[in-house]
DNA sequence: CTTGACTCCGTAGTATGGTACAGGCCGTAC
DNA sequence: GTACGGCCTGTACCATACTACGGAGTCAAG
């Protein structure tokens, strides 16, 4: 059976090496076998793992969620249901920061209109809006 | 002219006491004198300040953009035009998060469509999409 | 057999925005 | 005068996800 060195495995998943070693400090990813000179042999299973995380933080899981998720299938108590919870978690959580963004960028979008762009800090309104006693003592 | 001890400063702003050393130390609000106690002596203007800081947040400005936001009106060369255009690089910030949240999200409803949310979690087509080589061997 | 790339471990540092002590001094009310 | 809170400094710690570094051992090619 073929192994690959930390170096490779790293490569083929196209993370660092110190990624790795960092996932397996944290639980992600198991501790491989060790050759004589103390070298991790990986199986070549750790690459479709270390995509999995990739693609699960571009979904925007945290390690700790991913973690979660990669030990919800070791468990034969599990179902596709608990699964499909943290998806909808994770989706209402998304929603949620839409929502905070949206109300930031409203609030700016109406400060940078009522400001003509022109004269000297001191009556911009953008700033008058952000601090409405601090400014023209 | 009154001053506020750091505990006043910081209730009446509505943050902790280590948050307002905190910003000094950060450069954020100006070092007060001190008593011969060495305790710090606030002006009251350091309140609409906290405020300001607060306020900024609330609109996503990092502690960084927000020291800049403050020494954009010490200096006399400052034009309106100047703040309008951190408030539109903000805007621009925040449409790009906007973005990958709704790809994030689009990915997410497109998997959970995809599962009924019934059975065992070795059939579940979300770890499936994850993970298409690592399950089922 | 040498050289260079790779690996090992442990520790520390990055950025962000604070929060939490410990140990000691200060100020005020009773 | 003494007790209780508030304040002082400095340091360490929280989460997040890595990244860097030093010093030493190892592997493979030439």
């Amino acid at each position: 059976m073929t192994t690959l060195t930390i170096g490779k495995v790293a490569e083929r998943a196209g993370v660092g090496v110190e990624t790795v070693r960092f996932y397996e400090r944290e639980g992600l990813i198991d501790e491989p076998p060790r050759g004589p000179s103390g070298y991790r042999h990986y199986p070549t299973s750790v690459v479709p793992r270390l995509l999995f995380i990739k693609r699960a933080k571009e979904l925007g899981f945290t390690l700790n969620e991913i973690k979660e998720l990669l030990s919800l299938r070791l468990d034969p108590e599990t179902t596709c249901a608990d699964v499909k919870q943290r998806a909808e978690t994770k989706i209402a959580d998304i929603k949620e920061k839409m929502r905070s963004l949206r109300r930031m960028k409203k609030a700016l979008v109406k400060l940078t209109e009522s400001c003509r762009g022109r004269g000297p800090v001191d009556d911009c309104p953008i700033l008058d809006a952000l601090d409405p006693q601090e400014r023209k003592r």
